[in-house]
DNA sequence: GCCTGTTTGAAACAAGCGTTTGAACGAGGC
DNA sequence: GCCTCGTTCAAACGCTTGTTTCAAACAGGC
């Protein structure tokens, strides 16, 4: 009686990446058990066997991102604040998980094509909270819409982030692996936010919103007739 | 000398949804075979083993989608038409291809975790054209858009169609498969391309677009001060 | 120091994998 | 009719897989 914690959780972390690299059926519990350092029959000892040891990552994996803040720090400012804070913390949360290029994502991502019981899990206790909470301050900005469009507005502000860890690899052979590379989190979240407030009406539309206050209203005459009398500047 | 083409015809198909379905090294070559009606054998005799089958059943899967369609045919009306018959053409394309729940386009969502040279071959004569094609529409519509703004812009169109292909189980989960379900293409479509018109400022925002011409003028004071004189209709 | 229960180690297990084999099959040319 | 060539078939081949075995190593209680 050693040390059988330490070898529980070596053997959780590099499952998490092998299985991440190689999905469940590609990686081998002896790559996994060279990979943790520990010997081959430990995975057995203290997991019973390769499926249980996957039910063990994908519950670790869950408890890896950012844990969920109260209401009362949530919700403060006004609703155009609080949808960039969720956006950047959600963008964050998503790229920069665990590190070794974010293998409980790309396990959420297996997950995706191949559901297994521990995603309706993942999506009561971690997704869920999250999403309902964006639903409310979409409502607050959007009080006549109904749940459909509530709903696929949540889809539109959450796809924009998720699309930069799902489609990465698609994403760098389009606009080039360095710039690629180069955009930061900081960058991607304000693009995000500004295109979703444009969109709600909650800030003047994008092309505009890009430049300088000064050339605002000096625009060449597309989309002529669209009002931004008021700069770009956040209401409420 | 039978029905060469038939038999290796049949493989294709068959590995296409087996692999989507399990992945590479889930899926089998005699559960392939099986699902395909033939011999065993019949794979290493067409294609030589099963990394090569599996190459044949990504080039294949690449032809799958529509055609592309010429310039000429694409770029006509609005730039705001265009996006819109751009958007909906993308997620028509992405849902229903070879339907069997789509396999063509979970062979790529696997691709996007574990990429082979396959991906490279299908961004560059598929994905690749078509995302030029939106970068032009945008173009015309934001002339003072650098490339990298101009790339976010992008993403910010195709993420929001992706998503019901990538997060389909996800969104499921969190509105309910009944609601899910109901979603049409159309409807989808049009959420999207009302969003996307909106924050580039082709469009009324948002909230506003959700309702009656008559109801755009009276909100309940949330985000004062956005300007909707023109009552939603599309410019240009 | 010895016993007890827990954890590790190297080796072996049956099962399933991708692949190969060699015979059988069937259509066309002579 | 017979030979040839492209194709199919059932059976077998190694090899790797997940899993099990059993002896050795270990810490703690007496």
């Amino acid at each position: 009686m050693i040390c059988m914690d330490e070898t529980k959780a070596k053997l959780i972390a590099a499952a998490g990446e092998e299985f991440a690299l190689k999905g469940f059926a590609g990686a081998t519990i002896r790559s996994i058990s060279v990979r943790a350092g520990v010997n081959i029959a430990a995975v057995n000892y203290h997991f019973g066997d390769k499926e249980r040891l996957y039910e063990q990552v994908l519950l670790a994996a869950q408890h890896q991102g950012e844990p969920l803040v109260s209401d009362d720090e949530f919700f403060v400012g006004t609703p155009a604040e609080q949808l960039r804070r969720f956006i950047e913390s959600f963008l964050r949360n998503l790229v920069q998980v665990g590190c070794e290029e974010s293998w409980p994502r790309t396990l959420m991502m297996r997950e995706m094509i191949q559901p297994t019981a521990a995603l309706d899990v993942v999506v009561r206790e971690e997704i869920r909270p999250r999403f309902d909470r964006l639903l409310t301050i979409l409502q607050t900005v959007c009080p006549e819409a109904d749940h459909r469009r509530l709903h696929m507005l949540g889809f539109s502000v959450v796809s924009q982030c998720v699309f930069y860890k799902t489609c990465k690899v698609i994403a760098a052979r389009l606009i080039g692996e360095a710039e690629c590379r180069s955009l930061t989190i900081e960058e991607i979240a304000e693009h995000i936010a500004s295109t979703c407030l444009a969109a709600l009406g909650l800030a003047a539309p994008l092309d505009a919103a890009g430049l300088g206050p000064n050339e605002i209203t000096t625009r060449t005459g597309k989309a002529a007739g669209t009002c931004r009398s008021d700069g770009g500047s956040l209401e409420q």
